[in-house]
RNA sequence: GCUCAUAUAGCUCAGUCGGUAGAGCACUUCCUUGGUAAGGAAGAGGUCACCGGUUCAAGUCCGGUUAUGAGCUCCA
């Protein structure tokens, strides 16, 4: 007689063993219909499981965020019974939920086209069509290895021969289909009405590059039509900020063949990223840090000792010149231990704190460049601090401090922490790894910051705190970090003389705010959509001439404001005004400053921001004062 | 680096069955001097990424190289 609890706390009474769907049926025929899956004390189980005691319930459905999963599970299990129907021989591996949809790897001969992938999901549509009961089947271990060797699966014999002892195995079936999981599934093909098949690419067996390349045919599923709607129409939106494509429309930079992963930045483009360096360079200068500058190429000896050569040697860009071997620096560390070594350091100079624009250059993977983004010469707001092991947490605490004004600045307010722990392949003692991540933990904790253990994930000489942020829509990209090393230091005999007249090493902090300009620039283009914020604009304001009469007024107006530090270019091309208000608009100048007749006169400008609207016309003083304002103001 | 795809004018893209290349915008010149998102006319512009092969003939078919894109792997 189970007595089932709902979770509004009411009970219902079944006098023999009921199903899932059974009590989603008694409760009212509109639940039984949008009945996914149900949650028996806490465990998901599919709607035909059925209970012969007592039990608190939980009817899913796709309102909530777990029969989403579910239907986004049981989407890549209708894949690849489409898949398997359409391409005999192919054979299928794991097929998980992922953000906005799912995937399936399969193992096949055949390369799947764009072409393919219209057919996948056409035969999907026909099965959902049909309705298809999903059923689950438990089995034993080596039945399963025998059916799915018979079948041929021999991804999915592996998988089951690796489960642990004792676990049950559960087969779901859908008409003449099968696939080894673990559910639960969707009651049958029907409930699953919108989805789409987006991409097709290449994966690694267990994701590791030394395994065979499998196919993974990429999908979005969604609970119904309008969300997937709404999903699509957001890649469509994120793709019309591509930093690439606006790269190119706003004449800020370009790439080519000659020099893969390197940047030619335009004059606009680089207006933007000295904005940025002047404005590092400057706060810098206020929290401490001295600026140097160390050279780009350095022997190999170098980065032999600071152990750079060794896990790096491969990706770093060398040159052989007079018998003797250099590489093209790949970061800055090991040449700001070198300032630091100069001289004789007492504890009296700690915490020093070396700052470098430093230029970069790492032979990346071709297959991993992407627009600016990642690239192959690049230049880092580096720094370094050298300081005493006591001064760690507090100097980590002032960083932080210093990296949120920063972001702020920029217009970024969601900062996520994750702390990343020692990895299997590194160096230094154990205890030096203890003390390292508990300066970084406390740092983070004294602050009263939510932050996320990412293990295994550190560098190899050191841990670190990564500091990402969620940009206009909603994506998170990984900019700042600060690292504690104990290594480097010794390694490259740094050394200070303490109060006491020891000799001591001290420990170096390496750290970046930006991470790297060309990163950090192709970040800030997309996040703005190119609407730069006036401090960031490369050109803040155009004067538009209505005729050629009014051409000496423009120039006056335009070399007054550019006096006062003001980016400010002159439109003087024979167009009419409608055509030049456009081009800056789309071109998405700040301010546009048209002077005609009535302007000249009275010496004002008409004033129309790029977002259309008119702020009438202003005093040349009136609009200095106003467009300054907002400069200093940033964000 | 791996899998798959792509490479045509400055940009965005057409180019069928293999028969020596086309549009819009941009550019140049001329006309137009026009008050808040495209005024008009004419002209110029291409070794179809590169190297090789098949063919009477290759932008088109095949192989290789390079770059780019998606994803995987990697990221000091």
């Amino acid at each position: 007689m189970p007595a089932i609890t709902l979770p509004d706390g009411s009970q219902r009474s079944f006098d023999n063993p009921v199903s899932v769907y059974d009590v989603a049926a008694d409760i009212g025929p509109g639940l039984a219909k949008a009945a996914l899956a149900g949650k028996v004390n806490g465990e998901q189980v599919d709607t035909s499981y059925v209970m012969d005691a007592d039990a608190e319930l939980a009817i899913i459905t796709d309102k909530d965020e777990e029969g989403l999963e579910l239907i986004r599970h049981s989407s890549a299990h209708l894949m690849a019974m489409a898949v398997q129907e359409l391409f005999p021989g192919v054979q299928v591996t794991i097929g998980p939920v992922i953000d906005d949809g799912f995937y399936y790897d399969f193992a096949s001969g055949h390369s799947f086209t764009p072409e393919d992938l219209e057919k996948i999901e056409k035969r999907m549509l026909e099965i959902v069509q049909d309705d298809v009961p999903i059923e689950r089947v438990v089995t034993s271990r080596e039945a399963a290895i025998k059916t799915f060797r018979e079948m041929g699966e021999h991804y999915k014999v592996q998988i089951i021969e690796e489960l642990p002892e004792g676990e049950e195995i559960s087969i779901y079936k859908q008409g003449p289909w099968m696939d080894l999981c673990r559910g639960p599934h969707v009651p049958s093909t029907g409930k699953l009405q919108s989805f789409k098949l987006t991409k097709v690419a290449g994966a690694y067996w267990r994701g590791d590059s030394k395994n065979e390349m499998l196919q993974r045919v990429y999908g979005t599923a969604w609970r119904n039509k309008k969300e997937l709607k709404a999903y699509l129409h957001r890649i469509e939106e994120a793709e019309k900020r591509d930093h690439r494509k606006l790269g190119k429309k706003f004449d800020l930079f370009h790439t080519q063949e000659e020099a893969p992963g390197m940047v030619f930045w335009h004059p606009k483009g680089w207006s933007i990223y000295q904005t940025i360096e002047q404005y590092m360079r400057a706060r810098q200068g206020e929290r401490g840090y001295s600026e140097i500058k160390t050279p780009q190429i350095v022997d190999m000896t170098l980065w032999e000792k600071s152990g750079h050569a060794d896990k790096f040697g491969d990706d770093m860009f060398m040159l052989h010149s007079e018998e003797r071997h250099f590489a093209v620096k790949p970061m800055n560390c090991p040449c700001h231990v070198q300032v630091f070594n100069q001289g004789l350091r007492s504890y009296r100079d700690l915490p020093l704190r070396l700052a470098e624009f430093g230029s970069c250059h790492r032979n990346e993977p071709s297959g991993s460049l992407h627009g600016i983004m990642r690239v192959r010469g690049f230049v880092q707001d580096d720094g370094h601090i050298f300081c005493a092991e006591d001064a760690i947490q507090s100097e980590v605490s002032e960083f932080i401090d210093f990296l949120h004004s920063v972001y702020k600045d920029f217009g970024f307010n969601d900062v996520i922490y994750r702390l990343s722990t020692r990895p299997e392949q590194r160096v230094g003692s154990d205890q030096d790894w203890d003390r390292a991540e508990q300066a970084l933990a406390q740092a983070l904790d004294a602050q009263g910051l939510p932050w996320e253990e990412l293990p295994g994930e550190g560098a190899f000489y050191g841990p670190k705190i990564e500091f990402s942020l969620k940009d206009s829509i909603g994506r998170i990209w990984q900019l700042g970090t600060i690292q504690v090393d104990f290594s480097m230091p010794g390694r490259l005999d740094a050394q200070y003389v303490a109060e006491d007249g020891s000799r001591q090493v001290p420990v170096m902090l390496h750290r970046a705010i930006l991470g790297s300009f060309e990163r950090f620039i192709g970040i800030l283009i997309e996040h703005y959509e190119g609407n730069f914020p006036l401090w960031l604009s490369p050109q803040q304001a155009v004067v538009l001439n209505i005729t050629d009469k009014h051409l000496p007024y423009a120039q006056e107006v335009a070399s007054s404001l550019n006096a006062q530090g003001l980016r400010v270019i002159t439109d003087e091309r024979n167009e009419k005004i409608g055509f030049k208000i456009r081009e800056h608009t789309i071109q998405r100048v700040p301010y546009l400053l048209v002077v005609g007749d009535r302007e000249q006169e009275e010496g004002t400008v008409a004033v129309r921001t790029r977002s259309g609207e008119d702020l009438g016309a202003l005093s040349l003083d009136e609009l200095a004062a106003k467009l300054t304002a907002e400069v200093a103001e940033k964000g």
